[in-house]
Parts: C-alpha cells; structure tokens; sequence
DNA sequence: ATGGTAGGCCCCCTA
C-alpha cells in the first residue's frame, strides 16, 4: 500500500500536476492540504475519471484538506472536525477510517504560525493542543494509526538547511518542536527519520530566491506511524520532481510504502 | 530591516 501527503497549494490550480501523479505513482492514498477551494467547486469529477474517490473539507480561500482514494478501497469519513480548536474554525484535520485494512488515516494542514509572538503561533500552539487530545482518544480504538499533513513544523537542525539563519523562527522554534515530540510521545515514529539518518532532505522550498534550486528548504510534511503500524514499513521518501514541474506546489509529496 | 513569489480575491491577506 503507498501513503503520500502532498501540500499542493490550491487543487484549482494545480489539478493536472495531481491527476499525472496519481497515473504515474500508483498511489493508493493521497492526501492533500491547502485546497483553498469550497467543496463544492472541488473537481470530484476528475478524481472520479481518473479511478478515485474523495473525501474533503474544504473551505473558501484557505486552508481545506482532502483525502483522495482509489475507488476499490471502502472509506469511511469519521470526523473532518477538530474537537477543542481554537476560534476561527478552520478545514485543516480529515479523519478516515478504511475498515478492510483496521487503518485510520489522518490528514492535516497544522497552521503556519506566521511570526513567533504573533497570534497565529498562539493559535497554531492551541490547535496543536486540541490534536494532541484527539490523536490520544483515537488510539483508543486498536486501530493502525497513520498521522500525515503539512506539519509546518521542521523537528531537528538536520530538517532545515540553515539552522543558524533560522533559529527561533516560525517552523523550528522550541515550544513548536516540543508539540511535535509529544506527539511522538503518544506512541508515533516519523516514518522518514526512521529509515534515514541524513539531513538536507526537504519537503518545502520558499518561492522566493530560487530556493528549490538551490536546497534552501525545511522537512515540515510528515507521515507519522503507530507502534502498531511500523512492522508494515518498507520504504519512506520524499519525491522532489513534482517540485521542478512548471507552476509547482512550494511543496513536494511525501511518502511512505507499507506492507498492507 | 526588508524583500523576494504564488494563490485567491474583491485591491490585501496568507503562506
């Protein structure tokens, strides 16, 4: 089974990138953040043409998740809300349960956080305290547990390309890591960092100063496994070349391979 | 200290 989490900043815009992807990697799961889209006008239609269904919460100009499924796989949507999240409620957690593989999938959009000392951290640091007590009731359940999304947050030196430059910034500031390690804590591995050691491997590169080009990224999107679940994983990657296509997300897919 | 680019939208906001 292939799992990836692909941030793709707008689905209006960046459609054919996906649906090409989704030919050309076999994908059995995707899931998407940023859709900036209400789910009315989200291209069901294209999905379904090309062999998926969809899941989503959506929402107008920001934000919005979706997780889109080859149509053999039965799925249940179990919550597209996140209980405790602070005010504005924003589309950022899909919850979905596939029965046949007792696999729970997570998908979410974390928010950015804009500045420390901002209200946007604040807000960012509060929702990922609601998570946290969500992600401790669903483990309840005995099922897999997969957690996925743009995390907006990088949780090690080695996850950004200049540490120094970066220091105490948004996306790397200590109490964001500690949400990130608590999260570990409850019983998750970060499937990428498991299987490899190095640094320099990145998920986001800025628009701004040909970054891509030049590897000034940050690893903030993340595919996080259960204890149960890491038995299953053979193979977690990062795929750059949707990331040198003309019009690019600023992010590229993550995946993770598992024998289900 | 700021800007650079991208996307959406109602001419600025978010990333």
């Amino acid at each position: 089974m292939l799992i990836a989490s692909w941030n793709v900043n707008s689905i209006a815009v960046r459609l054919p990138h996906v649906l090409n992807y989704l030919k050309e990697s076999k994908v059995d799961h995707l899931g998407l953040q940023e859709l900036k889209t209400t789910d009315d006008k989200f291209p069901y239609t294209e999905f379904s043409e090309a062999g998926y269904s969809c899941l989503i919460k959506g929402e107008k100009t920001y934000n919005g998740v979706a997780l889109v499924s080859q149509k053999e796989t039965s799925c249940r949507l179990v919550a597209d809300v996140l209980p405790g999240a602070p005010e504005p409620l924003q589309s950022r957690l899909i919850d979905v349960l596939l029965p046949e593989a007792k696999l729970r999938i997570l998908n979410l959009y974390v928010p950015n956080g804009s500045q420390v000392d901002s209200d946007k951290y604040e807000y960012k640091l509060k929702w990922f305290d609601a998570l946290l007590t969500y992600v401790d009731k669903a483990q309840e359940s005995g099922e897999h547990l997969l957690i996925m999304g743009d995390f907006n947050i990088a949780p090690e030196d080695k996850d950004v390309h200049d540490p120094a430059q970066w220091e105490g910034q948004v996306l790397v500031s200590e109490r964001e890591r500690q949400c990130f390690q608590r999260l570990l804590s409850l019983g998750f591995t970060d499937s990428f960092r498991h299987l490899h050691e190095e640094g320099g491997v990145f998920s986001w590169w800025d628009y701004r100063q040909m970054a891509f080009r030049r590897n000034m990224g940050l690893r903030i999107d993340h595919i996080l496994l259960s204890k149960s679940l890491l038995p299953f994983l053979k193979r977690a990657w990062i795929d750059k070349s949707p990331r040198k296509l003309e019009k690019p997300s600023d992010h590229a897919p993550v995946l993770v391979e598992l024998d289900l």
